[in-house]
DNA sequence: CTTACCGGGATCTGCCATGGGC
DNA sequence: GCCCATGGCAGATCCCGGTAAG
């Protein structure tokens, strides 16, 4: 018979378990039932409705909300556009973070100033808002947040740091601060432990490198870290130095995808008959190796085959990779058109941006005719 | 003057699970 | 028993240009 397993194969049921597949079984077949509606403020969805709010994707993501006798969603209207948002926009931010009509006006105003010491402006703000709503509301701690940023200013991180963790992964901020520490503090054992000489620093630098870091949990980036020193054999002081360099842009990645990455690229380039020094030395030098996806490695790694250029030539240049499999492509016709030597002249010239490459390829078709 | 090397900048949420409080 | 706050997870690049080196 179809025990839990079976049901978690089915998409949507991935990951429950057993007793939260019971409590959606009796979500699904009752969710048409008057019975289940009937506890919520029909005041307050008629309020949202006319604010253009999706009540379904509220009743979906937090049906709690609906049920609520008191909310203060003009408060959060009027707020929000007295700050520079539009209508739609807020309607949006409701849909899909509900939690925020519960926030009080005192609260807003609090945050919205600790916010602004980080940000220059308003639209600033609105602008991340819009695009993570649950990042802004989903902590109802301002006393945490102000401590967030005293402590993360307090490692050293500059201003511009600050603003670009704020802006990119504003979720940092809603963390609680003991979690934000631990993970400072843990980074800074690592850096300890692999004998760095600015220990302090360690952390920081990584932070400041992958501003992402910091919402991922220590389990996660001490596997990482474990996987990469492992598998690429690799002394504390070459691990040190990976880290400090591009390795720490890897270190966010899921478990899982770093390690099918790496697979992926062994077999590629065995395939290709590298040894397993030479994979080895090319993930050192190239660790966003393991970012991209197979499949856009693999074609990357095609395409320039295909375009005469050899894996040596690759392996010794990795950055080209870095370019988008199109502009890739794009180029190497280009270059073929004008008859691009690449075993005389290197392929440095699919490594520079498009103004200069524009550059190269107008001088050169003038020196042709 | 051209090329090579290198670092940096943009961008990145929406969902689920869980434990504690009420 | 429900709701809240919070931890954690999967997902998966591309490009530019300063400046040192030649």
């Amino acid at each position: 018979m179809a025990g839990p397993a079976f049901f978690t194969r089915i998409p949507i049921l991935k990951n429950c378990s057993t007793a939260s597949l019971i409590i959606r079984f009796v979500r699904f077949f009752t969710s048409n039932c008057p019975d289940d509606t009937v506890k919520e403020n029909n005041f307050l969805l008629q309020n949202l409705s006319t604010l253009g709010v999706d009540i379904k994707m509220v009743r979906r993501r937090q049906p709690g909300i609906l049920r609520k006798q008191i909310t203060n969603e003009n408060g959060l209207v009027s707020f929000l556009k007295s700050k520079g948002a539009e209508d739609k926009t807020v309607a949006s931010i409701i849909s899909r973070y509900p939690r925020s009509i519960t926030r009080s006006h005192d609260y807003l105003e609090k945050r919205w100033l600790l916010w602004r010491s980080v940000f220059k402006n308003d639209s600033e703000i609105i602008k991340i808002i819009k695009r993570s709503p649950e990042s802004f509301f989903r902590s109802s701690d301002n006393n945490n947040l102000e401590k967030n940023i005293a402590y993360l200013c307090s490692l050293g991180l500059t201003s511009k740091d600050l603003h670009r963790l704020l802006t990119t992964a504003p979720r940092t901020f809603s963390n609680s601060l003991e979690l934000n520490q631990q993970m400072v503090e843990f980074l800074q054992d690592i850096g300890c432990s692999l004998g760095g000489k600015h220990k302090e620093n360690f952390a920081k630098q990584i932070i400041s490198k992958n501003v992402y870091i910091l919402i991922r949990s220590t389990k996660r980036v001490k596997a990482n870290i474990d996987f990469l020193q492992d598998v690429l054999h690799l002394n504390n002081e070459e691990l040190l130095h990976l880290l400090q360099g591009s390795g720490s842009e890897i270190l966010d990645l899921s478990n899982e995808y770093i390690k099918r990455n790496f697979k992926s690229v062994e077999e590629k380039l065995d395939l290709l008959g590298c040894t397993n020094e030479q994979t080895t030395k090319f993930i050192i030098k190239y660790p966003l190796a393991l970012y991209v996806s197979s499949g856009n490695l693999n074609n990357k790694i095609n395409c320039l085959l295909e375009g005469g250029i050899t894996i040596n030539q690759i392996l010794e240049k990795p950055k080209v990779l870095d370019f988008s499999f199109e502009n890739i492509k794009g180029r190497l016709k280009t270059l073929e058109e004008i008859g691009y030597n690449f075993k005389e002249n290197g392929i440095s010239v699919l490594d520079c941006s498009r103004t200069r490459f524009e550059v190269k390829i107008n001088k050169l078709t003038s020196i042709k005719n």
